[in-house]
DNA sequence: CGCGGGTTTGAATGAGTTCAATCACGGTGG
DNA sequence: CCACCGTGATTGAACTCATTCAAACCCGCG
């Protein structure tokens, strides 16, 4: 639950009974093991979900086995609000590492959300945020060289991570292989690992075991021309 | 109006006054010139835009001139539904074209939806299609190759664009120049010029004066792995 | 007629891919 | 404790798709 709460906060001021709200609406928790789908393409989706810990993603493979990832979901973050009229999907959500994951059906989202407005405007908020972060992942991998793309995403999970942890440390632990990062960038897996060792070269980061530690994130942010405000949405105070 | 009403009409069964619901909402009808920003980076928006006449883009330029189109708006879209909270823009708007538009204050546009659930319904359909949109322009120009793209780009335009308009003649009539299709498509602008002569030659289509004749749409949706479920939503009858 | 925006073509270059081999490492079984 | 395996990461060499630069072309328009 922390990371949902940190998340929630970023858009409103929790208020005491904000977590109890939220934690009341009928639910089920479900592990997935990495690579297990969560929402079948084509299925109908009438349910929310969020995440408890470990990464997700929005795929879709194409005819010939090619796949593109169309974004990632870490822990706190919640998705398929926009489906709350039974659509069907036209992508899939995976489990891209292992996955604990609050299933919520929407009926019983909506009624507790209809009756307390800062969180409708909370998850408004996140919803918002959602399609920020596609419209970023389009110029990421639309005009940006390799190098400003694994870069750019590297500082966006950071970012993503440490505000629903609450942790600063420059440090990104990555539960997942760097294929992930090729689909999602279009990129092969072999330039992936090239990119990340000129960047390790520049003194930009190091790769330790599972993760990344972001050595110099003003000059990350420079070279790669993050600006993160696409990320950060306006807290209200209601 | 009826290109409004064609796209309402994809999500609900427009009775009698819907039409009069929709144009009773006050507004101030605009006309940009090709290249005009319609909204600003960084700009608040408390507005909800309709286009009736000619094609619009949400686009982002990096430090050193890239540009990257984000997605296209054509008549009878509806944009910035999703900011009726005052949020910063993080990206530009312009017409591509000689654009007329209606602008409609969030607050007035929230009033109304608010009194007639059909709209509110087919506005949240609009609202959904949009991230669909978007979602396929990422895998488009992520795991794409250019002919697939330009061919997967053109019929999406021709889909959207037959749905508004209500002709369905396998023509795409283009106001805009060839580089707006590069910046959308993460590709130089002589590219798009080369990719467009090789579907010509495979007889797929046929450039005119101003727009693309669909010469063999079968076909052309077959080289392009163009589904079309994206663009559409289950029509609902309340 | 000549200008100018937009499009097309050619040749050289370059960023990223592919294929294939090697390496690093954690887990498993003998 | 070591041999063995498998997954994922790295490196090299050849190749390809797309870019860049530059020139030519087309066509509507004053």
């Amino acid at each position: 639950m922390i990371p949902l709460i940190n998340r929630i906060g970023q858009y409103i001021n929790i208020d005491s009974n904000a977590f109890e709200d939220i934690e009341g609406i009928a639910h089920r928790i479900e592990t997935r093991q990495s690579g297990q789908d969560i929402v079948t393409i084509d299925e109908t989706v009438d349910f929310v979900f969020f995440i408890e810990t470990g990464w997700a993603i929005r795929y879709r493979i194409l005819d010939d086995g090619r796949r593109q990832i169309i974004n990632f979901m870490l822990p706190g973050d919640c998705f398929d609000l926009m489906s709350l009229n039974r659509a069907k999907s036209d992508h899939s959500v995976a489990a891209a590492s292992e996955v604990v994951l609050r299933r919520v059906k929407s009926d019983d989202f909506l009624k507790t959300v209809a009756r307390k407005p800062q969180l409708a405007t909370a998850f408004w908020w996140a919803a918002i945020q959602e399609e920020a972060i596609l419209r970023e992942q389009i110029i990421r991998i639309g005009r940006r060289t390799a190098k400003e793309r694994l870069g750019h995403l590297i500082l966006e999970l950071y970012r993503r991570q440490a505000a629903a942890s609450g942790v600063y440390d420059n440090y990104l632990a990555l539960p997942i292989p760097q294929a992930l990062f090729a689909d999602a960038l279009g990129l092969s897996i072999v330039h992936v690992s090239r990119t990340l060792t000129l960047l390790r070269k520049d003194g930009l980061l190091r790769v330790t075991n599972r993760g990344i530690e972001i050595l110099d994130r003003d000059r990350l942010t420079l070279v790669c021309d993050f600006d993160s405000r696409y990320l950060k949405v306006k807290k209200l105070s209601i």
